[in-house]
DNA sequence: CCCTCCTCCCAAAGCGCTTTGACATGCGCC
DNA sequence: GGCGCATGTCAAAGCGCTTTGGGAGGAGGG
């Protein structure tokens, strides 16, 4: 069923039928009601593509998920978050579309969805720090937001971010409120921006109380319960242990957990642990009694407000760049104490 | 940059230029190799929607994501399902659309999706027992390829799933062996169809030896870290404790790892553990040894034959609906043992 | 030398929609 | 009665591409 079929059925001009669908006001009220009745009862939709050809729009947003090479993993995050986003999109009449890259190819990537027009704008997840993406979609022209923030980069640009420094500045001062003095930091890649911003906050933290960071306390890697466990066991085995740690993914403290319990000690007593929270659908923090202190931050939610800033964006794309910053909750679990004399 | 731009910027028609970029006969050599050249120096991709328009296909696939109502959840395996799936879409040239729907809306996204036109495909998640969606897309009439099955449908659909029951046989089998005989599970909501073969595999491994299956033992929910922490605990802390228990996901496994060592009790010891596992990029169920005693289907596997599968089905419609059954492999970890005395 | 047949290229139609500009009505008003 | 003005409708152009149905020009055969 096509406009022209229906536009028959009717005895009626196409002209006048996408009108009345449209909610244009050259159309008596009576003849709008009965193109939309007939509409209805003939399952008739608008072809996405020709309506596309003739505004100009697409009423599609584009996702580019990069896929870690070091371990071809996404981030678990990402679910949620599209989650988030997919919400208001669908609420709106957007389609999503995802791209999958490697980070070798993002750059023809993003040219050609620019070229090939099958978006009105898009999303830009894991930000590094000085991201290059970043001036390139300036260029482009196409509405972006990015879902992070790109330290050292001047030029303005829409983005959604909690505010990982702060977050990590709070727990970092709870654990020396409790009498930690080594403190371990198992964070993202730190290339990543998020992942140095948290960094930057644990150590603005330490600096404030008259201490100064171990290099020998800070590991990086991907955010696996794998690599928790493996740095948890590797810093607790070592000379001179922390006493605390903080990790920047509830996954990834689950392996820190595990690692704590497999050299015979108690989260909490032994080791206190206090970890970075995402709010995932599938993994919360426990139920009444957080199993981890935690600093919490929904990515659905950041998925909602990245979506509904982006659509703005696409209606006003004049309009100065918005920006958003989401503060993270601090959560008391079961997971630190003071620190064992 | 479009067609008529190049074409004129060659001194050539757009018919030529078309022709030379699309790879057809009717062009020299030489021709192909300036237009060629010019199209990349120039930046020149077709725009995707007047190229759809004119071909009748769109070059992209829809994928729907059921949330849960329950809990708003997305599966976790999703990212790892997209994400094996995305890659063959990227090879092959094609988009991937996305729309998340609530149980209730499906039948109208369906619809309208086809009516809309804008994928040549769709892969449909989570079947539930006789799911009705089935029939409702044969009846559309666009190819579609279900990750999993619904058990019964008598009318044909292309499928690939995971062997859920022979897995969870082997592995009720591997308890019992073990000389367990309350043997728990903690499943699915058993309305999903892999759930539900999981419980049939295992009610037939204990059939086999005799043992009758106790409605006790079984609960079934949201697979969440959660979830699994409330169901061992109830489940342990019952008159009559089960020795072994079954685990539908990782995730929810971590949560009954939980409860067991809350419960002062050791895994593999006092309790055996036996759970399925995706093989989640971010989840790996430990390095050398295994974590959990678990079946093992790669579901990132599963989304690149889901994809190779559809695409196939575009390109020849006509032929018959092929399916594929994936093994799981059963690994031994260090959360079984024999049956405390 | 003429005819046929390739080879290489082109003009124009068509995909399904929106949107521009024009055209019939019917009405009130001078 | 003629004018202006809404009101409701339509035909046709155009979005950027593919594809059909030729057609010019040169090579080869009789």
């Amino acid at each position: 069923m096509n406009l022209r079929q229906l536009a028959d059925h009717l005895q009626l001009s196409q002209t006048t039928v996408s009108r009345a669908l449209n909610g244009y006001p050259e159309v008596s009220e009576d003849t709008r009601q009965r193109v939309m009745r007939a509409a209805r009862e003939l399952n008739y939709s608008p072809n996405s593509r020709a309506k596309g050809l003739a505004t100009g729009r697409s009423m599609a947003v584009g996702h580019v998920i990069p896929v870690s090479d070091r371990h071809q993993m996404v981030n678990p995050i990402f679910g949620d978050f599209i989650a988030g986003a997919g919400e208001v999109y669908a609420a709106a009449g957007y389609d999503m579309v995802l791209s999958l890259v490697q980070a070798d190819g993002e750059e023809d990537l993003y040219r050609s969805i620019r070229a090939r027009g099958n978006v009105d704008g898009m999303v830009v997840n894991g930000p590094r720090i000085a991201d290059p993406r970043i001036a390139l979609l300036n260029d482009l022209g196409l509405p972006f937001v990015v879902h992070g923030r790109a330290s050292r980069i001047d030029e303005p640009y829409a983005w959604v971010d909690s505010n990982s420094e702060r977050a990590f500045e709070r727990a970092t001062t709870h654990l020396i409120d409790l009498g930690h003095r080594r403190i371990a930091l198992i964070n993202g890649h730190e290339d990543m921006d998020f992942a140095h911003r948290r960094r930057l906050g644990c150590e603005t933290a330490l600096a404030a109380r008259g201490l100064s960071p171990d290099p020998d306390l800070m590991c990086a890697g991907e955010m696996t319960e794998l690599f928790g466990h493996q740095c948890a066991l590797r810093l607790l085995r070592s000379e001179n242990p922390p006493t605390a740690v903080l990790v920047s993914s509830l996954i990834a403290a689950i392996g820190v957990r595990r690692a704590v319990q497999d050299l015979g000690l108690t989260p909490g007593r032994d080791v206190s642990i206090v970890t970075h929270d995402d709010d995932l659908s599938y993994m919360k923090n426990g139920a009444d009694v957080p199993i981890f202190t935690a600093t919490r931050a929904s990515v659905r939610e950041a998925g909602r407000h990245t979506a509904r800033m982006l659509l703005s964006m696409i209606a006003a794309p004049q309009a100065p760049r918005p920006t958003r910053l989401m503060e993270a909750e601090f959560i008391l679990g079961a997971s630190t104490g003071p620190a064992p004399t």
